[in-house]
DNA sequence: GATTACACGTGAGCC
DNA sequence: TGGCTCACGTGTAAT
């Protein structure tokens, strides 16, 4: 019994029969599957039971299965300090911890970058940009004259990016800007915008007087299409 | 001998008198720690060659240490589906590779997270912003009139977002601006600027010259501190 | 009762 | 040499 187990012997760190590292392999074809050693039944010829014949063939799968899977184990760990089962298993625990603290570590960075650029991904979003620099509008009021020209005239507190913010919205509503006049003085900002509209414009100026007009929680007295004249109060 | 064995039988699926997680735990203090078995020499107390002896404690801590690894690793891993001890190696095996699998895909998220975000996180910064959208200009004229009073005057091509980009360089440059006015026909926009300078501003000025220069390749022709006409040329 | 999974002791190979 | 690690066969408890 002895003699024919020494040639299987010491697989773990050398050779290990199978290769195979797909680890998908959950039905055990071998029965009998490695080298030639002891065949089906009493593998001594003598002095065992029969019942305990089939025990240690399948014993011997079992451990097969077990070391199959560490070695299977031992092929995902990248580091792999020494080849001691237990080491293989301890390397493994590091490593695994290592990638959940990643993890963890990757997922905040992620949310990080998200929180950070949703605020300037679109940048014709002016409801999010808005909450950093927010337009604060003193006085509204916009005017229909003739054809198709709008003049809108805003009066709000100079601040930071205030003519920026305003130019974003404008530009977001594909308004058909002829002219504009921003004029500063003291710490308020006077804009004057000459607007050349077409009917499918219109719902984008109430759009206009919507955004200015939500961020500083002022509204609307009074936005007909013909005559729009909107005076903005606190 | 057997008879004692008994008592520390089983314990692999439901005791584990180890209760130790912290995977932490190189020196192995444990020489006959647990419950209270065999002592230190013969166990069975005949029959058994005192050299086989230490092997068998020896042997008997190897696989306690292992099979406390192996424990370990069942606690790190949240989804063990059966408790063997090779279905325990499968489930850390599938469960790295999801870790990893999903390293990757956090990875490229952040990568693609961040592509997108440096081009936008600095709103002040024109230069990596204009890369996006570029301002063309097509004719630029600044004139010292007075005192402290600088008109320039921009002739940019209209494309999307020009006005914000003006807007932006603008600020960022801390001009006191008395007044602005843009004028867009046909597929131009024209700028002027009523700018107050003071002595400190200048430098700012010839870094609104230089930034809407460099970035469209045009040059200053003529940039004295008392009178500033930049023709600018393609 | 057959199967499965386990811990055990043992002998052997390897530093 | 002694100290390890290993594979093996076996007995046993639970399914």
């Amino acid at each position: 019994m002895e003699d024919l187990d020494h040639e299987y012997k010491n697989y773990w760190e050398t050779t290990m029969f199978f290769q195979n590292q797909e680890l998908e392999f959950d039905s055990w074809p071998m029965e009998e599957a490695f080298s030639g050693s002891g065949e089906s039944s009493s593998p001594d010829g003598a002095a065992t039971s029969p019942a305990s014949s089939k025990n240690v063939v399948s014993e011997r799968n079992r451990r097969q299965k077990l070391n199959q899977r560490l070695f299977a184990l031992r092929s995902v760990v990248p580091n792999i300090s020494k080849l001691d089962k237990a080491s293989v298993i301890k390397d493994s625990i590091d490593y695994m911890q290592e990638l959940i603290d990643q993890e963890k570590t990757l997922e905040a960075e992620i949310r990080e970058l998200e929180s950070r650029s949703t605020l300037l991904e679109n940048p014709m979003d002016y409801s999010t940009r808005v909450q950093h620099y927010p337009i604060e509008v003193l006085e509204m009021k916009v005017t229909w004259m003739g054809e198709k020209t709008v003049v809108v005239c805003i009066t709000c507190s100079k601040k930071r990016e205030t003519m920026v913010q305003l130019c974003k919205v404008l530009e977001s509503l594909n308004l058909n800007i002829l002219t504009t006049n921003f004029s500063s003085f003291t710490s308020r900002l006077s804009t004057t915008l000459f607007l050349q509209v077409t009917l499918s414009l219109s719902p984008s100026l109430i759009s206009l007087f919507g955004n200015v007009i939500t961020s500083t929680n002022y509204k609307i007295l009074n936005a007909s299409r013909e005559y729009c004249t909107c005076l903005v109060l606190v």
